[in-house]
DNA sequence: TTGTATGCGTTATCAA
DNA sequence: TTGATAACGCATACAA
């Protein structure tokens, strides 16, 4: 039983074809479940050509007479035959696939960046491996995972996205593209919209409005959007020479927004103008204000930032910014293919794409 | 590059060695981009000591000696090896891979769903292929390259998916699940929430607080969910024997409703109360009757579906149902384990999961 | 144009 | 416990 193990193709193809052939009716040797698809194996021996004439009538281009082609063809329709990728990923050390990972899906902005990356993606003819984390630090665990698929690249849509999570998956030399987040390294680009200059703008909006004492709804700490748009904020208000901008947790959330916001109005002095980390923020605090007798923008003037739909709702019609995801997910496709174009060898700079205010009545 | 055709093997560790310690510095006979991940050869080299070895140090409670053990596990640190999942797909027939086709995440209620998806097939062991289409019929070129990465099921996340596509997804013989399309076959089962029922529900209401004259505003025709919301609404008022429920056209968005509410409104005689086949074309429909003076629910009571969160915002505070999507990604992972699990040979009925009437200040 | 042989990186089987 | 070796399904160099 072992003697022929030299010969060991043409034992291979008989047992694969019986196999296959029976379809599952009176075979009981294995456990059922493992589903097999038709090979290229099977198509062959069905058509009575070589498996390389199968493999060649679905490569575009390839040398295959037309009576070949038409035999391979019927037995591929007459098996439900799909060449697959599999065998491919070996060969060429190439598995089309992109991770991307996600952790705040119930903004909207980053649903529809997400749908953004996978309309681009799709057409770049690569396929989406979607990875959902609840932090950076949980994104470590799934690492040796996409590094077992061998995924080509990783985008990470992540609001905090830590430099040693960075390096963990430059180990792996995978290119890495950050959304929001200005780190970059030899394996690891960054797109991020320019929120520091945002943060001015509003600023000098709300000067220009006559506001005269300044709020801030943070979002995450850890997350550099928000603190560069803080940044910008303060920045201009003191070059002003106005007081300190009092500031409140509201973690990117509507909830968080609405609570923050009834903390900082419900003492005395409070804010004339609230900018705030984020459009859901912005929308739970406009809600509290208006609980607490405050007018938007009569008594409060109120900005956000990133231009989900509600905020151009009636009942809102919140001031904000546009942060432009389609374009940022363009830049970062381009990225990818580059990275997967040519071997990195060195360090790229964050690319900054250009927000626009889009002012609503919450400031007028 | 040709030369050494015969001696692939040692040239290729050679060289995959050569390149992955140095860091691309010297070699120029590959184009470069095929970055080759350490393989188990490699790393077996390097240590001295057999593939088989390698091999089974990663696999989990297989037999190897202490020494052997940590030679190979200091080998592959230095290799940064990962062992690759590609060749067991071969071997096994199975991806571990889950592809989820969308096409609605402007709508918050997908969203969520999503990201229950994720983390729940994740915690099954599942990575999860993400495709996105822009309508049922785009779904079928897509789906040969769901069958080319042999994903293990496909669920469709689809407000309209027709038989006639997952009768092209059954010839593959790879499990669907249906995400609110009560369609079933052999291969594809589903998950719907009770939508007559609901539509019934909200009509008991309305009549409850006193309306006479109804209106609905259609999501997709095509959409089951839609027809049926419909349906159960339309069914109880005639039994109640009140006239014809007034259709608006929405499409299951905002602007969608608006604009019907603005068109059913603007006329004589318009609906006191109005069920909206979602809650964003509801929210869209609230802001339009406020436009035109009606106030909500003293002149017009309003009803949604889906309870997506700015449903409950003070705003709006929108009566609606809560479609538990939790729960029926619950299911649908369960239906997938179990199609896994073993062949189905019969097809099983659409399962139903109750929904919850979320009572807020839009109908009182 | 066609078929043969080989390798891709694993796991599983079997012999030592 | 260890190492050879045969698959898995495809692509490709080469011979015919």
């Amino acid at each position: 039983m072992i003697d022929d193990g030299s010969r060991r193709k043409t034992a291979r193809r008989g047992a694969g074809i019986e196999k296959e052939r029976v379809g599952g009716s009176a075979d009981a040797d294995l456990p059922v479940h493992p589903k097999k698809y038709a090979s290229s194996v099977d198509v062959a021996s069905l058509a009575g050509v070589s498996q390389s004439a199968v493999s060649r009538t679905f490569k575009a281009g390839a040398s295959v007479s037309e009576a070949t082609r038409q035999k391979v063809l019927a037995a591929a329709k007459a098996l439900d035959y799909r060449p697959s990728l599999i065998p491919r990923i070996m060969l060429t050390h190439r598995s089309q696939l992109v991770a991307i990972v996600v952790g705040g899906l119930y903004n909207p902005f980053y649903s529809m960046v997400l749908e953004q990356f996978l309309i681009r993606l799709q057409r770049a003819g690569k396929q989406v491996l979607m990875v959902h984390v609840n932090s950076d630090s949980s994104l470590d665990a799934v690492i040796p995972k996409l590094a077992s698929y061998r995924v080509d690249a990783v985008v990470s849509a992540l609001s905090v996205f830590s430099a040693r999570t960075a390096d963990e998956l430059a180990r792996l030399r995978i290119p890495v593209v950050a959304f929001n987040t200005p780190l970059t390294s030899l394996w690891l680009s960054s797109v991020c919209c320019d929120n520091y200059e945002a943060g001015r703008t509003i600023a000098d909006l709300f000067l220009s409005r006559g506001a005269r004492r300044f709020g801030y709804l943070a979002g995450v700490d850890a997350s550099p959007a928000n603190s560069e748009r803080l940044a910008g904020y303060r920045s201009l208000l003191e070059e002003a020479g106005y007081g300190p901008v009092k500031i409140g947790p509201a973690k990117f959330r509507y909830d968080g927004g609405h609570q923050a916001a009834l903390a900082m109005f419900g003492r005395p002095r409070p804010p004339e103008a609230l900018f705030c980390a984020n459009d859901l923020s912005a929308l739970g605090a406009i809600d509290a204000l208006r609980k607490l007798g405050f007018r938007v923008p009569g008594d409060v003037l109120v900005a956000g930032f990133d231009d989900i739909p509600p905020a151009a709702w009636d009942a809102y019609q919140l001031t904000t910014f546009l942060q432009d995801g389609t374009r940022m997910v363009e830049e970062t496709v381009k990225l990818i293919e580059q990275a997967l174009a040519q071997e990195p060898t060195s360090a790229g700079v964050p690319l900054v794409v250009p927000v626009k205010l889009v002012e609503r009545k919450t400031t007028q």
